[in-house]
DNA sequence: CCTTGGCACTCACCACACACGAGTGCCAGC
DNA sequence: GCTGGCACTCGTGTGTGGTGAGTGCCAAGG
């Protein structure tokens, strides 16, 4: 067990490091934090740290940086969540109040994460999975064309084209579509399927191959856009990162490319509360050297959809989670007032 | 006016550094490129080209680099646009086919212009300007709630709430919806505000003030969404930029965040036939040091929108062109088919 | 008039040596 | 268990000289 000022000698060297980038010595420590002890006791303090794996020594005679344990360690027990000021979340609501539609809203929430934690932002849009049915329609382009238009509680709209086996005239379009509502609006996505189960048995022999094709193109719709869409911005922070330009940034931009990636990233993030994934923890290899703090949100208790950032590990961690998490809250407020 | 051989040493100039990405020197021209004449004489063409302004360099004692003005004339009057290999036509044409939907083929698009030119793609998507409607749908939400949804013939979809003054039936609905539709289905998007002008007029006085509200909120959608999407990729390939990389790149990737700057610079390229703009000649300053080859593309005879790749003012010219203008070509016999 | 070989000059780049100093580990003493 | 001292390591910055690619200019030849 690591003792109390160790974990203290720990913490400064996180903070000194993330704001310096350079290694950072005994010496040095001793002066910019009063530990109290001599340079000489850091010293000790380092060499048992450095034989934990907390930390380590680029070359000999070099300070010390924070390994990624080291990081983990910092944000799990050293570290808490830097709330945001007053003026800051005033000014988050104000920008986000300004959204007019649910592009703009994730369009805004993306940009301003990435201005307020300076780093590279990534926004899931609020999934069709945990989302409910608002409508359905059905309109008619041509005798054997139909359109099928799907509108969430959250706002998103998809559409679909469907080409039927059989002319399909208007009075069977209107039943069809009202029948289609009354049993799945105002559901969740994931009920939908049984609940359209046994529809296309009370329907004519004529109409029942047309309803099969609506109702199999709907549940396609549902399982396709399970496939989540997502909005990233900030790029230009990575340029920031570090000194060792090329060969750090172009496997994250690659991996920031790969919305599956991405995706699979945030997927791994727990459902509620936050997570912080550093370094080698992120199963991607690009992303070795970053760390991905993210989030769900939600229109009301439950979330609909994370968000996060990604940035080096060498970032700092208290503001971060705060400003993701801050960001977070109030997208959900926006999304439930609309 | 320029000697034959004057312009064959800036296009073997041009050629070379693209290739190596140093300045060039006569010695190592009249090795690689046989132009039939000593060292000496290149130097004294390149001094001349030198004084003409269309190579520079770098530092005393060094080869010459093409200026912006030097790639200017290169490419109109040196190079040609180099033909895509029919396996790579066949590539394209595979590849593209696999789309299943509007931003399938954005997204696909997008991918393979940044894999074959190896730089940053821009597509733009189909605009609503030059699009026709395919078909108007108005949904009831609520007594006094409607959607709007607008779908165009390029398979784009566009959905705005609209708030009634007053509660609106069914039957005035229905009425309205096929009386818009009759109006403004098939027709081009600049000609509907005329097309709609006096509709309101024939409606019942309870109505009118609702179908008011539709319309402008039809109008509105249209002047909006003019406001044109698209999307980018292969951000990664600009970590193959240079050397003096954050300076280089930092503003590029804010310029390329922007989307108004891009559509802006896509703009500003002529209707039809390739633009390239180089360097200076982009009015951004941030892409002052990049060129951007862009080509309107269409379903059909004429370009409903227009995409394009941005890349170092050291790019291949031919070849990207080459490859430019045979995506548009075949997105335009994609959607011409869809 | 254009081309050519020769020649002196410039200057970025590289390799090497060297000094500096931040940082370390270890140890004896308090 | 903390501290001061001390010898050691090694990355970094600086200076120096050599090398070579490249240049401009010039005088001679087609």
């Amino acid at each position: 067990m690591l003792s109390e000022r160790r974990l203290e000698v720990l913490r400064a060297i996180v903070h000194d490091y993330v704001g310096t980038e350079e290694p950072v010595g005994s010496k040095a420590l001793t002066e910019r934090h009063h530990l109290g002890v001599s340079p000489a006791t850091v010293r000790n303090d380092m060499a048992a740290l450095e034989e934990e794996g907390f930390i380590a020594q680029p070359h000999t005679s070099a300070g010390r940086i924070p390994t990624d344990k080291g990081y983990r360690l910092f944000v799990d027990r050293l570290a808490g969540v830097k709330p945001m000021t007053p003026p800051e979340r005033r000014a988050i609501q104000n920008f986000l109040d300004g959204a007019v539609d649910l592009d703009d809203v994730v369009g805004r929430t993306v940009r301003l994460l990435a201005q307020l934690t300076r780093q590279v932002a990534v926004v899931q849009y609020p999934s069709l999975t945990r989302s409910t049915v608002r409508h359905v329609e059905l309109l008619s382009l041509a005798p054997a064309r139909l359109m099928l238009v799907l509108i969430t509680d959250t706002g998103r709209v998809e559409q679909r084209m469907v080409d039927c086996p059989a002319p399909f005239g208007e009075t069977s379009l209107a039943d069809l579509r009202a029948r289609l509502n009354s049993r799945v609006a105002g559901r969740r996505f994931s009920d939908v399927p049984q609940l359209v189960q046994d529809l296309a048995e009370s329907f004519d022999k004529d109409d029942r191959g047309t309803v099969t094709t609506v109702l199999s193109t709907l549940l396609e719709t549902l399982v396709e856009e399970t496939e989540e869409r997502l909005m990233i911005g900030g790029t230009a922070n990575l340029t920031r990162f570090g000194h060792d330009f090329p060969l750090t940034i172009r496997p994250v931009l690659e991996a920031l490319e790969e919305q599956v990636v991405l995706l699979k990233l945030l997927g791994e993030a727990t459902d509620s509360g936050m997570t912080v994934k550093i370094g080698h923890e992120n199963a991607h290899e690009g992303l070795s050297s970053t760390s991905v703090v993210s989030v769900g949100y939600g229109s009301g208790s439950e979330a609909v959809a994370k968000l996060g950032v990604v940035g080096p590990t060498r970032m700092d961690y208290p503001g971060t989670m705060g400003a993701v998490r801050a960001v977070a809250r109030y997208v959900g407020q926006i999304l439930a007032e609309s």
